[in-house]
DNA sequence: GTCTATACAGGGATAGAC
DNA sequence: GTCTATCCCTGTATAGAC
């Protein structure tokens, strides 16, 4: 904040995306300011072009990289039996939402504020993350060991149920994560029939 | 639009609340500006200040009137059986949230933009929703028809369920509002382990 | 790579005429 | 109640020095 001059390449490219994550998941895309956004990192307004063309192409690659960090963080083992395999998802996207929260709220949140081939680019890799759990419950089904009566809605309501852990999660509140991944995955098993 | 002068309060300050309320949900309140809204509306910018204060009392009197819409349109009957009340809820709750999508994204989003004595008054407004359907998760486990290991958790896992509708939900698309709420309400009974 | 300075557009809000 | 005109501030983005 008080530096004058010099040059910091390797910190700096990553803390712009780190504070402008940060800012607009608080006060939202359109309320932060370029100025903003360098103030918070330590530069001037201008430097921030150095690393983006400019502020729509920040959200954009703030959401892609958020969408890839979360495809590959999920492993899904296809040969295990569907529950097992439904309570993996419950816990591990609870506690990646919590790790993430504030990519996790810009990723429902400013998806109107992309442009429409940018807007095109995430909403394929969220269809694909969500297939993800779609064929979890497909199988499920077929084995028998699940019953729901529309498999694609009880894909979003589930995702939906479950990413509003970070609407009211506080660090240091009454539960710990563990604690919540059990009321989830309680709630989630009876929500597809498989009690 | 075309309009030069004329006076037609009855009608223009509602029409304001319709155009901002749109606005506001499709690009932010951040994102819209007053002249957007006085275009939107058909008078000139400064015409919005006979009606409001400033921007932050348009959204936050949006966000007010809605919450008490909510508040007043939900009817529950504690004398009821618990599960009767909550199917009640349910359909309720999705039916609302679509016939007021706008709305419910603002409430949801904007939140953030409100300063800090109007965001209490709106928390205060949810809460008191919250603890509507509190009340009946407490009455249904107590009345031994329900089962859930956290109802205050299980408060809000529904509720963000049952919100996400307007996530997906496109008029004339594969469902219609009555099998949808079949369907939450099929996921949300087995949610509260009363299968 | 970062700075300072600046161009240029658009923002919220107000004043005074009608 | 609405219009036109305007004040003043802040926004994004760029240019050129260091």
């Amino acid at each position: 904040m008080a530096r004058t001059q010099g040059s910091r390449a390797e910190i700096t490219g990553p803390l712009i995306r780190d504070e402008a994550r940060r800012l607009f998941a608080r006060q939202g895309f359109a309320a932060v300011s370029m100025r903003q956004i360098a103030a918070a990192v330590g530069v001037q307004a201008g430097a921030l072009y150095a690393y983006t063309d400019d502020k729509q192409a920040l959200l954009h690659e703030l959401l892609q990289s958020h969408m890839q960090d979360l495809l590959g963080a999920w492993r899904d083992d296809p040969a295990a039996d569907p529950l097992t395999r439904l309570e993996a998802f419950v816990r591990f996207h609870i506690g990646f939402s919590l790790d993430h929260s504030d990519a996790v709220f810009l990723s429902y949140m400013e998806l109107r504020n992309l442009t429409p081939e940018n807007f095109q680019d995430i909403a394929e890799l969220r269809g694909r993350y969500e297939d993800g759990l779609h064929r979890i419950l497909c199988d499920g089904i077929e084995a028998g060991v699940m019953r729901v009566a529309d498999s694609r809605l009880a894909t979003m309501a589930l995702i939906a149920m479950l990413t509003g852990v970070t609407n009211w999660y506080r660090e240091g509140g009454r539960l710990d994560r563990r604690r919540i991944g059990d009321v989830y995955w309680a709630l989630t098993r009876g929500a597809v029939g498989a009690d």
